[in-house]
DNA sequence: CTCTTATGAGAAAAGGTTTTCTCAACTGGG
DNA sequence: CCCAGTTGAGAAAACCTTTTCTCATAAGAG
């Protein structure tokens, strides 16, 4: 009985269809469409015919021929303006990895800062009938160049600013935040800076309120974060104005730092002064960028926001939407986890 | 005229059919196909009435039933196991880049390492009648975990090993290396360094041997590459081995690294010597990893893949695949570019 | 033995579009 | 006035699957 079909060259020949297999069966399309799907009413043994007979020939449903009769094309587009990735890339693997796992595949859609990129993408997506859309960024407060406020199809924003009364997923960065400054002060830190990003983003700002609220919370002195870049070389020129007064006395124990360049810049420039890390001054950043963080001397305690997490948090919200089950609109933080390494130092 | 048929909600109102916009216009069906695609004949009058019919309700042909009937989905599958992204990511968007303007979306599907996953998302992707699929990875030495060689529709290789017969794009790597030797022989360099990779991936070997190939068409003396890992803390240590035997004249005048990470290291080591860069010693890198390259002191030189290019360049071979232009199997290799800063000198 | 009910399986419509035929009406030549 | 040819437009099949009906046949009840 292993006269095997699959013999004959398999490539450049047309998929097998249902009609086939029927007819290979000796049976109707409407009966073998059920036996595959184990609906209808049937002996037990024309089903195991059916079945044997579709897995002999290597059948395979057609998803465009479904989708077009289901109203579901098992489908959704993945919307991101961050070309660079740093951001987008493990928040696309959480989503695709959320949904491949129930049948579901993700477009890319690449749409960099460009309206009419951006207007071409949704266009295609929604010939495509996808079932809905993740729209996603580089940062949190920004809109992406398209608008998919009327769009007759679920979105969830994750990692990007939502439209009103749409569904947003965003980390928790005043949770994140905390964690950091809470570690200092577990530590027995008492004088710790903050070293932040460009004041155009709002996260920064967020974050500069939780590290003030924690140092006021434990009647810790709390002055004003300082305000540059999300660079290393931000990094440098912040160690320099902490550090360049005189009084050893007035210096920080422990720099709270934007990101891990920041960080990375900041550490760098302790060392070239001869200030020791963790042992004069503590050092913690934000992203937890791996690849940064563990090139870092020492290796650099950083704040991850789960990234992964947070794509598969907004894949599953995006399907549950598809699915028609309503969800309260709003944004939805997710927390941060703090990632400790040696820069930050250990109890004393 | 200035009814507008938007006033009432869009959403959650099914799509426009062609159906309607025929009734609309007062047409068959047929007629209103032909009409919107330039086919058949009828009065100029009849297709510009029904065109105008179709923008005003709005409609946008189901490219389901489209692809059913013609047997092309416009859709094709992006396959890749670099979950990190600093390659694919640029690879990723230039595919899509190159895609968009055809009408052709792009399935993300990360595959990790996982031949699961892998199985699953070709599956996914071949149910859903993709048109052909790209294949990406990490490395261009090492086969992805699924097997792509029996598939009946067309395969393009980015960035990773091609099957036997298949069409495969890689960076020329010999190539890029040449240009980063050539140009310290240019500036006058004459002890040239190579600190490699690990001896495990063969893009070390080949650049290598490039490196060694330059340096002996010009006369200069070729010791053995120092083989270690992708860190920055092999850059360290290869300065170690480098600059630590005593005679000043014993050492190089300029080092190039297998990748920017390593040349960060060799830079941040040499500065911890009092070595100078570029003036004392030369120093270029591999990857073109802008944020890396940029915040190096000085900024580093470094040799691009121009995976962006790479990744169009394999999205238009794919679409020629498809279109049934036969292509000559292989391996082409596209070349890479110097991005000149500061670090590796000037002309003397 | 007749009538009802359960059972197994097929016919047909639906989904939205494209394409090939078919056909009626009109034009112009003889 | 008749016939060939052109023109405009519709009918229907096709793509592949799912689902609702319909309909024999067999089984069971009276």
């Amino acid at each position: 009985m292993s006269s095997d079909a699959e013999s004959a060259p398999v490539f450049a020949r047309p998929p097998v269809t249902l009609r086939e297999v029927a007819a290979a069966a000796g049976v109707s399309v409407a009966t073998a469409s059920k036996a595959l799907n184990g609906q209808g009413r049937m002996t037990a043994e024309t089903r195991e015919r059916i079945r044997e007979t579709a897995r002999l020939l290597g059948f395979r449903p057609n998803s465009l021929a479904q989708s077009l009769l289901r109203k579901r094309s098992f489908t959704v587009g993945l919307l991101t303006n961050d070309t660079y990735g740093r951001f987008s890339l493990p928040l696309m693997a959480g989503v695709s990895d959320a949904l491949v796992d129930k049948g579901v595949s993700v477009f890319l859609c690449n749409v960099e800062d460009d309206q009419r990129l951006g207007q071409l993408h949704v266009e295609a997506m929604l010939d495509k009938r996808v079932d809905g859309i993740v729209a996603t960024g580089k940062r949190i407060d920004r809109h992406l160049p398209v608008d998919l406020s009327n769009l007759r199809i679920p979105v969830v924003y994750a990692f990007t600013q939502p439209d009103p009364g749409a569904v947003g997923l965003v980390s928790d960065d005043a949770g994140g935040a905390r964690l950091a400054v809470e570690q200092f002060v577990r530590l027995g830190r008492r004088r710790i800076a903050h070293v932040a990003g460009p004041a155009s983003f709002a996260v920064v700002h967020t974050r500069a309120d939780a590290w003030r609220d924690v140092l006021k919370e434990n009647g810790l002195a709390a002055g004003e974060p300082l305000l540059g870049a999300w660079s290393e070389a931000w990094g440098h020129d912040a160690v320099a104005q902490l550090f360049g007064k005189a009084g050893r006395e007035g210096w920080p124990d422990a720099v709270f730092c934007g990101n891990d360049q920041i960080a990375r810049g900041v550490i760098d420039a302790l060392r070239e002064r001869g200030i020791r890390v963790p042992d004069d001054v503590g050092v913690i950043g934000f992203d937890n960028w791996e690849i940064v963080a563990e090139a870092t001397r020492p290796p650099l305690t950083s704040v991850d926001m789960n990234l992964a997490s947070l794509g598969r948090e907004a894949g599953l919200a995006l399907l549950s939407l598809v699915d028609g089950h309503p969800a309260a609109p709003g944004i939805r933080k997710l927390p941060c986890r703090l990632v400790v390494r040696q820069s930050c130092g250990s109890p004393p």
